[in-house]
RNA sequence: CGCGGGGUGGAGCAGUCUGGUCAGCUCGGAUGGCUCAUAACCAUCAGGUCGCAGGUUCAAAUCCUGCCCCCGCAACCA
């Protein structure tokens, strides 16, 4: 196995505001690149921002701006949440970058045999001068609500991409594994619907249609639709095809996206792959949706959860704890603050922060802070390891939890204040208490290393407290926070109420 | 008969492929213990016909058949 891993994560596209989603994409990627580095590998971690297209060049009019200026302005937002959950990514592409557009012309041309002219039709408003689905026209009765005109029914020359033609190469590349779905019944899912085979794609719109995108060499009047322009950015952001060093991470180990976006990157990007002659990329690993106490997250019930609010509140570390725990990474999960803060006072606060504030305290009380020769634990983490191999990073940190719990329990088990009180008289109780202690540390050192890629500030901090031989106390990890669950302490109020 | 996922104690889940050792885990609730600690921690308990009805088997949450209910997706929707 080669040192040089890379991971991608999907780019958002820039007119409208982050979101958890986002946030999921950014973590997974996060937690997996700091475990391989944590491990000794190479990796090359790709964010970015999807730039072109009609709404872009919409938004960008309705400001005055041109769309360039504009998306210069929108880009920072997502850039600022990728920062913020603490994304240890190596490369960010835009795909206005130059080089980027320069490559997709490039791979245009590339794709060139399997590239054909065709007809596009569809339902078309003059107002809007774009098309629509066949399902909003039906829900708005034909009419557009914006217009109050009939949609039209238009057809317009396009260019077709032929991704039918790799149907049988993706079909194997999945059925042999050169290809992995995660998880499985994704791939199940997918191999169903191309169950008639992959369809032609329309990869370029008129440009009285379409003006901001990337031009189609050859023909000044198309301009490059999404499809092309976005997936390359997995493969010109490394450098494809110029610059050297791509190939060292080309294919991809993990390529993080949502489950709204399987079919384009298992049925679209693959294929432009194979025209290329590139392999296919390892694994694709499908995460699910954030729902928020059971219903879906949306602008129009109002019930969006803004990520930044939470690590505000809460802190980076407890967002990252629930994200990679309570949301199962390759399925849907729920989030309630509720949930959220019962997990962080109770998980976080009470068997984690509790529990290296209570090794710390006795150290410092019974040892003056002198910790004794470290005792390496040798707790099987086989599991642990298992799980982030399978990508089940949900299960990777329950493991981590089941060792705070057994540190606790053994904490319990061995009572080192009753041993502190017996050294008056008994001469083998202090080194038996040095014994006892250090064996703490040193679980609580290895807990400290298993929560790097999730946690790695607290890692951090267990590691700061606890490294050099003598207690430094950080401070308290979690203290508690009562703001969307009762405080179990507070003074009473009035009974009843 | 479109496709996929799911229905397990108050809540959230594991277990189903490879039938028995499964009725398990976390949170919440109750009781007790302890005092090093963020009124934390530890132990015990709470008794859910494992969606419903049949079937296979010595034995089914786990296999087969039928049915009911919930949630996504249903193709150019980033």
């Amino acid at each position: 196995m080669g040192k040089n891993l890379y991971i991608t994560t999907a780019i958002p596209y820039v007119n409208g505001t982050p979101h958890i989603g986002n946030a999921l994409d950014y973590l997974i990627a996060d937690i997996w690149t700091r475990y391989q580095m944590q491990n000794g590998r190479q990796v090359r971690f790709q964010v970015g921002t999807d730039e072109h297209g009609n709404k872009i060049a919409a938004k960008a009019a309705e400001s005055g701006l041109d769309p360039k200026t504009y998306t210069d302005q929108m880009y920072v937002q997502f850039e600022q949440l990728m920062k913020k959950v603490g994304a240890s990514y190596t490369d960010f592409i835009r795909t206005t970058d130059g080089h980027h557009e320069g490559a997709v012309q490039y791979i245009w041309q590339q794709l060139q045999p399997y590239i054909y002219k065709g007809k596009y039709e569809g339902w078309y408003c003059q107002g809007h001068e774009a098309f629509f689905t066949d399902k909003e026209v039906e829900t708005t009765g034909g009419i557009c609500s914006d217009h109050q005109t009939p949609y039209e029914r238009v057809s317009e020359e396009n260019y077709y991409f032929k991704a039918s033609a790799f149907t049988d190469q993706v079909r194997e590349g999945l059925e042999n594994g050169k290809m992995k779905i995660v998880p499985d019944f994704r791939r199940k899912e997918f191999l169903e619907l191309i169950k008639d085979g992959i369809q032609d794609v329309s990869v370029s719109r008129p440009k009285k249609n379409l003006s901001w995108g990337v031009p189609v060499p050859g023909d000044p009047e198309q301009i490059m639709y999404v499809w092309i322009d976005a997936l390359a950015n997995y493969i010109t952001v490394l450098g494809y095809p110029d610059k050297p060093g791509w190939q060292d991470y080309w294919p991809a180990e993990v390529q993080v996206i949502g489950k709204d976006i399987l079919r384009f990157h298992a049925g679209i990007w693959p294929p432009m792959l194979l025209a290329l002659g590139l392999p296919l990329p390892k694994k694709l690993l499908v995460h699910g949706f954030v729902n928020v106490g059971g219903a879906k997250m949306s602008k129009s019930v109002g019930n969006v959860v803004d990520p930044n609010e939470i690590i505000d509140t809460y802190g980076l570390d407890a967002f990252r704890y629930f994200f990679s725990r309570h949301i199962p990474t390759l399925d849907d999960g729920d989030f309630t603050w509720e949930k959220f803060e019962t997990a962080y006072n109770t998980e976080l606060g009470n068997d984690l922060g509790n529990l290296v504030q209570r090794v710390g305290a006795m150290v410092t009380r019974y040892q003056a802070g002198v910790i004794g020769e470290a005792v390496q634990s040798e707790h099987d983490m086989r599991r642990y390891h298992d799980a982030i191999a399978n990508l089940e990073f949900n299960q990777a940190v329950d493991e981590v939890w089941a060792m705070v719990r057994s540190l606790n329990q053994y904490i319990e088990n061995v009572k080192p204040w009753e041993i502190a009180k017996k050294r008056e008289k008994d001469t083998e109780a202090e080194g038996h208490l040095t014994e006892v202690l250090a064996t703490a540390v040193g679980g609580l050192l290895q807990i400290a290393d298993l929560l790097v890629p999730f946690l790695p500030g607290t890692a951090k901090a267990i590691h700061d407290s606890f490294e050099t031989g003598v207690v430094v106390p950080q401070g308290v990890l979690f203290p508690k926070i009562y703001r969307h669950t009762p405080d179990p302490h507070a003074p009473k109020a009035a009974a009843g109420q």
